[in-house]
RNA sequence: GCUCGGGUGGUGGAACUGGUAGACACGCAGGACUUAAAAUCCUGUGGCCUUAACAGCUGUGCGGGUUCGAUUCCCGCCCCGAGUACCA
């Protein structure tokens, strides 16, 4: 053969790795056109975020996967569209910046880079034509793009789509607008616009019409409660916000009412949850997000408040409950407290609601329910009963919720009845519960919440059940005219403005201090220099930092930035046409590639992106921008790999909690003193060290100042001293220092990140670790062992696994096929490396079957055998199956199977072969590249046809049965498979083990199941 | 608390719609080749009883049920992981 040789010896995976990237590269295997002979199929990883550490090995984990599937699809004959890019602006550089000065592009870039040669070095057949990053200009032009047509967009809740804003000012100038048009209107938003005619729209000046367009606006600006976070300086969404923190960060967040842009996501609520039933998600996936929108269906009841011109609206899901109403509660931030509370209560209900306000998320997530709460003194009328009920104030409803007040039911509802409870209110029984559950107690332990049951004490609802009463009770208080059935939504508005400098510029500037967004021909709006990446002295975001910026040179830009979600919310159109510079993507190419036919990526994003992506994909399909309403068909969530960190046990300082060191002048030496401490485990030790003595000489080789006089930084125990942890740090200890849990001091004492490691000094079971010695105290071991935990990979926690370092000593495709063979894709589970040469030796094995040890080429032209035929068949059947089924690791152990197998029939059969390279090839793209080659073929592999499964090859004409008696397998009998049942219960009847465990008795039944088991019931 | 996953050898894991539990791989033990090592190959490997084989008993978190037959289906419980948290 003509090609340059390599050693054929073995297979050598750097050299073979090496060329055919490069010629993957050269010859731009991976390109993607439109091709409208194919059926397409688009496979998508999720967006990644570009960070410092570069990527571990459980980032490829996904993207070997999509790779998987990608090249077999090829193969299968699609036309795949598999691109790669970065969502490229965020947190990280930005904040990077703020320390070093560096512009966050450069960071930006140089992490880029480092993520495309890992990815790489991976093989992954992306089509890096198509590669973009969201921070490019000509990237977020149509982000901005998108935004602006946000803008200029309603929510016509007739039509139920977005429509263009010229609609609204079309209704307007007919109809005017009237409360009674709800259903043109969306979301709360009825409640703080008057009602106007067609005439009054006509005679309002701009500025007014404007300000009423912008409550309808799919982007408008207004002021609202949004999480502040201090420490990172801007604000953040909901979904940013785990606990309380920040979720990069973790910094405190707290309330606070700020002018904010927000995108009217809730208009898509129940658009967003109907079509999860459309779409092939994890059920995961889509019941996360089934709560975070959160649809309740209850009715809206309006209680007039005593003696005052005043009512309050509460929204509530058991209307049936209304005769157990024993109280009202309201928000400490409801509108209407100042004016309905009692002179009486006034300074009481000051108090409450500033420290109520005051109190930041964070204390109110920590202090659980913790009840607190204050009566206004004001009453408001039952509107059936008339009776009187107190109106209170408690945290523990929430303004954003509904109208920010509930009808406080105790008797069945847990926080009403805590709270009843806490300030000795009323509880009224009105469902009485299933005839177990009923005991009629007078004195109720708990609330009766559950919706089933037999409503009484209430007037006309009683004995209706539950359903039926809730029925009944919202058509009783629509009579009334006192609230109509109503649903409500847990999902908010999306917050869109960031006080930060890294993110896309929002096009807006701002006339008379209304908001004007820029012409569509003016984008992109370039994100200016700045001198700081810090907001300005009066607290302004960075971007007022930059000089003369100004639209026209007189108007101010919007100074916020874009979030980081805004740019990956809709990226999965352009990588359908990255390039074009007329429109977000051609018409042509997102008709072609319509949408992402499958999806891999973590779950973190449920509530996030993927709840974003799945709004901007439904407003551009309301615009007619695009085919389809969801973004991707199928989703698939990869299991996180997690690491293993080495976990050592510190106290802080030696002399700090258990023992000091001195120079003893007589002798000379040093001295370290282990004296007793209220840490048990201290004594323990120093009774292990051989007794009694508190104090133990050390002869210390090294001058004593060195040893003294720099502070040891930190004391370690090893694990098996450690008896339990309650007193001991946990530090995590680089896993590159630890074998097998035990510390290699050569190696620790000689690392270099070992800077603020050298003052650290090891108590082992026979004496101390310091500065590269061991000194020996008493009998024990001189090991110093680790505690193994499993935790999320991270820089941080130094238990990072580079992909690098396995590709360096096994070569990509053994990566590849390992971080498959692994497990299930979706499951989680921690990386260990132990195990990985399991792979090496397949693919070495595979090699085998080609080149002998002489290096010696193994293929002939024979026919293959059947047997052979019968082992690559049902490889092809397996593997096909489980590609689909996305279950790659056991498409890998059948390949094992297949090679264990060809290996043993000694096959070098060139068709038989031939197939099995085309089979492994999406798993392990370069060795088969090379082996496809070396079989005489000058196309590349990835144009190959997937081998066509022959299920004639699989035929058996015989079986052999496992035959059980009472269902325990106790012997196997060889049988034809066309016997008919009969003649397999004569013949199994008739075989010695069988009549030995029929011990003489007849069978009372012979079950058998054709090609599967026979069972003899005795 | 609620929701969704998940509990199978020393380890990662496999088992189609109920039909031979532990495929495949790691690790371990023994052996072959080698002066030796690496590499490679072969054999064994859930537990228990038995000198050993044959055979047997037991075994998929725990308890019960359905079934000729249950890792798989049903009921109750325990444990682990993830998400979510006063949403009225």
């Amino acid at each position: 053969m003509q090609q340059v040789r390599v050693n054929m010896t073995e297979y050598q995976f750097s050299e073979i790795e090496k060329k055919w990237q490069q010629r993957w590269a050269a010859q731009k295997t991976y390109k993607t056109t439109i091709d409208k002979d194919k059926p397409k199929y688009y496979v998508l990883d999720m967006f990644p975020y570009p960070s410092g550490a570069g990527l571990h090995v459980g980032h490829p984990l996904g993207y070997i996967a999509s790779d998987i599937v990608a090249r077999y699809k090829k193969l299968k004959g699609f036309n795949v569209l598999h691109p790669m890019g970065y969502d490229a602006f965020g947190l990280p550089a930005e904040q990077y910046a703020i320390q070093t000065g560096q512009h966050p592009s450069i960071t930006t870039k140089n992490n880029i880079e480092r993520y495309r040669q890992q990815l790489d070095k991976i093989g992954l057949g992306y089509d890096w034509d198509r590669e973009i990053k969201t921070c490019d200009p000509e990237y977020y032009h149509w982000t901005q793009w998108i935004f602006i047509q946000l803008f200029n967009s309603w929510y016509n809740n007739e039509t139920n789509k977005a429509e263009s804003i010229q609609t609204l000012i079309a209704h307007f100038k007919t109809k005017g607008f009237h409360e009674s048009h709800h259903s043109i209107l969306t979301g709360n938003i009825e409640h703080s616009i008057a009602s106007f005619t067609a005439e009054e729209w006509e005679s309002f000046p701009q500025e007014k019409q404007q300000d009423i367009l912008l409550n309808f606006r799919l982007a408008y600006i207004n002021e609202a409660f949004v999480n502040w976070c201090p420490a990172l300086g801007t604000v953040l969404a909901n979904d940013e916000v785990k606990d309380g923190v920040s979720e990069r960060g973790g910094y405190p967040v707290e309330r606070k009412l700020m002018k904010q842009w927000s995108l009217r996501i809730t208009v898509y609520a129940e658009r967003l949850l109907n079509d999860l039933d459309t779409i092939e998600w994890s059920d995961s996936i889509k019941e996360a997000q089934r709560n975070w929108i959160g649809k309740s269906v209850g009715s809206g009841v309006t209680f007039k408040v005593d003696n005052l011109p005043l009512q309050i609206d509460v929204f509530t899901t058991r209307p049936d409950t209304i005769f157990g109403v024993t109280f009202i509660t309201l928000a400490p931030e409801h509108e209407l407290i100042e004016q309905l509370t009692t002179a009486e209560y006034k300074t009481l209900v000051d108090e409450y609601v500033h420290y109520a306000k005051n109190r930041s998320e964070r204390e109110r997530q920590t202090e659980v329910r913790k009840i607190t709460g204050q009566f206004t003194g004001a009453y408001a009328i039952h509107p059936f009963s008339r009776k009187k009920v107190p109106i209170w104030i408690g945290d523990y409803v929430l303004v954003g919720y509904g109208t920010g007040a509930v009808m406080g039911v105790p008797a069945h509802d847990n926080r009403d009845f805590a709270f009843a409870k806490h300030f000795g209110l009323e509880i009224i029984q009105v469902v009485h519960a299933a005839e177990a559950i009923a005991n009629n107690q007078k004195n109720l332990e708990q609330s009766y919440d559950a919706k089933e049951g037999t409503l009484i004490n209430s007037d006309f609802l009683n004995g209706l059940e539950v359903k039926a009463a809730i029925r009944k009770a919202i058509e009783a208080i629509e009579q009334k005219g006192i609230g109509e059935g109503k649903i409500n939504y847990r999902l908010r508005d999306a917050v869109f403005g960031r006080q930060r400098y890294w993110g896309e510029p929002i096009p807006v500037y701002y006339k008379e201090g209304l908001p004007c967004v820029l012409p569509e021909n003016e984008l992109p709006l370039l994100l200016p220099e700045v001198n700081k990446y810090l907001p300005t002295e009066d607290g302004e975001p960075p971007l007022a930092r930059a000089h003369n910026w100004k639209y026209k040179g007189q108007y101010d830009y919007e100074h916020t930035t874009m979030p980081g979600w805004a740019g990956s919310s809709w990226y999965f159109l352009r990588y359908m046409d990255p390039q074009n510079k007329n429109r977000f993507a051609g018409k042509d190419e997102v008709a072609y590639w319509q949408q992402v036919d499958l999806y891999l990526g973590g779950s973190e994003h449920a509530t996030g992106h993927l709840l974003y992506v799945r709004f901007w994909t439904k407003f551009l399909y309301d615009l007619g921008l695009i085919p389809v309403n969801e973004p991707a068909k199928k989703l698939v969530n990869q299991g996180m790999i997690q690491g293993i960190s080495e976990k050592v046990f510190s106290f802080f300082k030696l002399d700090y909690s258990i023992g000091a060191l001195d120079e003893d002048s007589s002798t000379g030496c040093s001295t370290l003193s282990l004296y007793s401490s209220q840490i048990v485990e201290v004594d323990d030790y120093i009774e292990k060290l051989g007794g009694q003595e508190k104090e133990i000489k050390l002869t210390i080789p090294e001058p004593y100042d060195s040893f003294i006089k720099k502070d040891i930084n930190r004391t370690f125990l090893s694990a098996e001293l450690v008896k339990s942890t309650d007193n001991f740090q946990k530090i995590n200890l680089d896993i590159k220092l630890i074998e097998n849990n035990k510390v290699n001091f050569k190696k620790y004492f000689e690392s270099e990140n070992s800077s603020n490691q050298v003052n650290n000094l090891f108590l082992c079971e026979g004496g101390i670790w310091f500065k590269g010695k061991f000194h020996r105290l008493g009998e024990g071991s001189n090991e110093f062992k680790t505690s193994p935990e499993v935790e999320k990979m991270s820089k941080s926690k130094w238990n990072v696994v580079n992909p690098d370092e396995i590709i360096n000593q096994y070569g990509a495709d053994t990566l590849r096929l390992y971080e498959m063979f692994l497990g299930p894709l979706e499951q989680s589970k921690p990386w260990s490396t132990q195990g990985i040469e399991g792979t090496f030796r397949f693919l070495k094995k595979l090699w085998r079957l080609f080149y002998n040890q002489n290096g010696e080429w193994l293929v002939t032209d024979e026919t293959p055998a059947p047997a052979e035929l019968k082992v690559l068949h049902k490889t092809i059947k397996k593997v096909q199956e489980d590609i689909e089924n996305l279950s790659f690791n056991t498409s890998v152990s059948a390949f094992m199977v297949c090679v264990n197998e060809l290996s043993d029939l000694k096959c070098s059969n060139r068709s038989v072969l031939s197939d099995l390279v085309i089979l492994l090839s999406p798993f392990a793209p370069h060795i088969c590249e090379e082996l496809w080659e070396q079989l005489g073929n000058k196309e590349s592999i990835t144009n190959a046809n997937f081998p066509v499964h022959n299920p004639d090859y699989l035929a058996e004409s015989s079986f052999s049965y496992p035959v059980s008696i009472n269902g325990k397998v106790r012997v196997n009998i060889e049988m034809d498979l066309s016997l008919e049942s009969k003649e397999v219960e004569a013949l199994v009847l008739a075989d010695a083990t069988v009549q030995k465990w029929l011990e003489g008795k007849q069978p009372k039944k012979v079950i058998h199941v054709k090609g599967r088991i026979v069972n003899v019931v005795v």
